[in-house]
DNA sequence: TTATATGCAAAACTTTTGCTACGCC
DNA sequence: GGCGTAGCAAAAGTTTTGCATATAA
């Protein structure tokens, strides 16, 4: 169950058949679409959507906390539902493949320096660029 | 002293006045300016140098390594030189004033968990986006 | 001289928006 | 029924590119 009908009356929203099924595409995804993604997702549903009503959507549900924008440097914004504990990401340069890691100590040491430079942390994201080990070998040879 | 020059001996590229000036207000900005505010201080030097280009040496520069691209999360790229030492970002979500900062155990840890997850770290980038401390207690309030 | 780089304008892409029709509450 | 929302298409904003001209080596 997501969490987009407590939003839609929460904020005097109406629930939509394209919020509800947007919302779903990107509750069920464990990727990380883009909105042309999303949009062809949602489109599988109800042909009816248009990207427009994604972009719309999308920027709705991010400014709720309910998904998170993510830019992994290839021009366009994607997208992934905020979960019970934050991640990181690590991009795989050679495929573009994305793992998620989460490390306790980072999360702390991200919090100390916001406050020891004068600053409320509210947002922090930590991208690695790497490529495979054993790649990385051959390349060296 | 910019390294532009090396750049241009070791590639076999032309060095341009264009290039010239466009390395050298990279290099003097102790900011992260985008696209148009880096024409706009090249064009002070020389009127003739056109947007495109700025985007055509900064992605020259980029894959050289001289320069960072950087993201900020307000639509464009925005540009550093690369330092003799790493350094992350904070980004004042009032302002948009942005922090730099340098955190050893941060740089360890990025270096760590990429290796565990089998990869190579070959970039990277933390950013932190903030609220004054004196300003977030007022919110509260 | 000659191949590379520039300027200009058009194109390509992603994202936003005005307006009319539609549909949730 | 009324007002927020969707669709469509046009616009806006950033970045790339084709082509003729200029220029560094």
């Amino acid at each position: 169950m997501n969490t987009i009908e407590e939003l839609c009356q929460k904020k005097g929203l109406r629930l939509t058949e394209q919020r509800r099924i947007i919302a779903q595409v990107l509750a069920e995804a464990d990727d990380h679409p883009d909105v042309e993604e999303v949009h062809a997702r949602a489109n599988a549903r109800d042909e009816n959507i248009s990207i427009a009503t994604v972009y719309r959507t999308v920027r709705l549900l991010e400014e709720a906390g309910i998904i998170e924008r993510l830019d992994f440097r290839d021009g366009r914004a994607r997208y992934e539902q905020t979960g019970d504990e934050h991640h990181d990401h690590l991009i795989d340069m050679r495929t573009g493949q994305v793992l998620e890691f989460y490390n306790e100590e980072i999360e702390k040491l991200k919090d100390e320096i916001a406050r020891k430079l004068g600053y409320k942390l509210v947002d922090h994201r930590l991208d690695l660029y790497g490529i495979p080990l054993d790649e990385a070998e051959k390349d060296a040879e």
